[in-house]
DNA sequence: AGACAACTACGAAATCTTTAGTAGCATACT
DNA sequence: AGTATGCTACTAAAGATTTCGTAGTTGTCT
């Protein structure tokens, strides 16, 4: 029984870019990654991506299965789940758990504009009715 | 001319751990920092926390200067600064850019409580009044 | 069947992170 | 002055991450 030292579920820089472009994809193969890997950001050999991949598979983010000639991967964790354990951990390590605080950072961020800005208010409102 | 792989400004776990710290104390030392890192999560050789706070130095997190017995080490980057570049990794890496959509998350978060939700808003108004 | 192309498995090197030991220096104490 | 104490510098080792080469397998095409 080896202990994980690093928190189950997170990634890596590189980790994340390739699983960005599958949940992007859905159910792909090493080279199709690989291909649009060289597209979007930095070409590697196919051999790098396949160890990436494997190591994914390890870490229970990827399932692959045989067909036909390449392997088929496919995601078993959610972007959305991902999506969540990243806020979690900058929240708990960066901000201390006040989920607030980074809400008020994001909201002084000048990258928002109106429409999004609008949309938050709704959904604010929402929040606030519930409670 | 080395290129740096890790972006700059990122921390590793222990590395923020640290940082936390000494954001908390402002000018301190190794020993001071040890001791705390001890009571409040796990025990380090006094020389681990040194190495840290070296490298931490080494990456322009921690400024040091010479003052009776033991350094005194004070941060060379604010807090408020680095929860920048945290936000920003995530936004970037992790919700495409798309802020809002982060903001969006954090609001369905539970833990936010009536008050923060009406800091928020109030946060919120005057932002969409700047548009 | 034989040659070729695509793909995987294995492993290893390079770098980064985490951890800590050893030696040596400076201050304090007797 | 001699010894103990506390601190730093240097070094190293173990583990994690990133990178890719080599060898071998399997399917395809003539």
């Amino acid at each position: 029984m080896k202990k994980r030292k690093q928190a189950a579920g997170r990634l890596t820089d590189l980790e994340l870019e390739i699983m960005n472009v599958i949940w992007e994809l859905g159910e792909t193969t090493i080279s199709e990654v690989n291909q649009i890997l060289g597209e979007t950001s930095k070409k590697h050999a196919y051999t790098t991506t396949a160890t990436m991949m494997k190591i994914l598979e390890k870490k229970k983010f990827l399932k692959s299965k045989k067909k036909e000639r390449a392997h088929k991967y496919t995601p078993s964790v959610t972007k959305d789940i991902y999506e969540g354990n990243a806020i979690n951990h900058i929240v708990d390590n960066v901000f201390e758990g006040a989920s607030a605080k980074l809400v008020m950072k994001l909201l002084d961020d000048t990258k928002l504009n109106r429409e999004e800005l609008i949309e938050i208010r709704k959904t604010l409102e929402s929040r606030i009715e519930d409670e």
